[in-house]
DNA sequence: ACCTATATGTACCAAGCAGTGCAATGCACC
DNA sequence: GGTGCATTGCACTGCTTGGTACATATAGGT
């Protein structure tokens, strides 16, 4: 409990940092094979350090299995970087948005996470809601883009919400859906996936130049 | 092996369908829990049979999680019911298809297939083939009919396999998505979503009935 | 050199679990 | 009534796992 340092690091350790070689090894142990499959003694086998230590420095396996996803989630702030929504015309944020949408589904953290999410959220539900504390701010901020746009007179989102929601879902499933579901990559190529939907969202969403309707938008 | 009551059934079983329970038993613990979380005992329990009899009847609980979730398939097989794609016009299939898959998140045993393709498929790689081998066609048939129209003249779908997961991924984010993630439902009504995801995608897609100055090929 | 707190190794505990053996039971059909 | 077979209950094995006790080694600060 005590600390000599007196630092205002949560314990010191004088062999070297074992908190953080137990928080890698199980970041990479628990994201890929999940909660349960993975054993204490494999965990400080993978982490190069006594099982005792585990204890030592965790009082559970839930802790030390909560504390590395507040790592990950760290690691997921910075997915979608900030001020993207002022550079260039949609098009060229809309781009931006997606390529950076399919480089989340490389990353092996991401993937491991939402699979956490899916399989363990019912014996954690504090999972679900790390996830969401995460990634719902990204989103929201897409949406206030959208909404922001309409507001300008550039689009024409009547629901920002839904319209955010179908732009990724249209990414998410040919891209993201297969890697959780285990398959290899679907045969359609990213650039083919990222051109068609902006140019399908665009169509729809964007509002005519000039006043021109080539379709009415009422109901 | 023999059966005194002369039927095809595998196993007779003289104080009633042991059998079915258990499938039965199983596929409600099973599917809303999740294999490692359900023990043979509570199987039993739930079953209303003695534990001994589980493996009377099966050699192990794995062969009885292999049985249940070919249950479930059977019950996913009649999803997409056949013939819708020759009725009416593509609008009108399109919101069928829609409706469909809507109503196929609110269905408990695909949700508890799903997750069990994500959450545990790494242990047991046939169930993310058995999901796909129940799945796939579905959308194989979908994937058909948009090239059908396409060589018809009625739609435009350079790829149609895009379209296809394209139109499902704008329906999955917003419906699908939170009910795996253990959220309660969006804000978005339904309808909505299945009017505004038919309009983006019929606007895309639709060959404009009178100029066809873009490209004309169907074969 | 001394003190303190961590790291380690080994042995251990208790609990939960899948799966088996066995003898007894009771329904169904002859 | 008798026979056969699924069923049942219970005890038991064997294994894994999370977590602990304790004695010892070792490094850092003073």
């Amino acid at each position: 409990m005590k600390n000599r340092r007196g630092s205002n690091e949560a314990i010191s350790k004088p062999r070297g940092g074992s908190r953080e070689a137990i928080v890698g090894a199980a970041q990479r142990l628990f994201l890929e094979r999940g909660f349960g499959a993975v054993s204490m003694d494999e965990l400080a086998a993978a982490a190069g350090v006594a099982r005792r230590t585990l204890y030592n420095q965790f009082t559970s396996k839930e802790e030390i299995f909560r504390e590395m996803l507040l790592s990950v989630s760290a690691q997921l702030e910075t997915a979608l970087p900030p001020g993207i929504e002022t550079q260039g015309d949609v098009e060229e944020v809309l781009h931006l948005v997606a390529r950076m949408i399919l480089a989340l589904h490389r990353h092996p953290e991401y993937l491991g996470f939402l699979r956490m999410v899916v399989a363990d959220s019912r014996q954690f539900p504090w999972i679900a809601e790390g996830f969401a504390a995460v990634m719902d701010p990204q989103t929201e901020r897409f949406v206030r883009y959208l909404a922001h746009l309409t507001a300008m007179g550039i689009l024409d989102c009547r629901n920002p919400l839904l319209a955010a929601h179908q732009f990724m879902g249209m990414l998410n499933e040919l891209s993201l859906w297969p890697w959780m579901t285990g398959r290899e990559s679907v045969p359609v190529p990213e650039k083919d996936i990222i051109e068609e939907t902006i140019r399908m969202f665009l169509q729809h969403y964007r509002r005519p130049r000039s006043k021109r309707a080539r379709h009415d938008s009422a109901a």
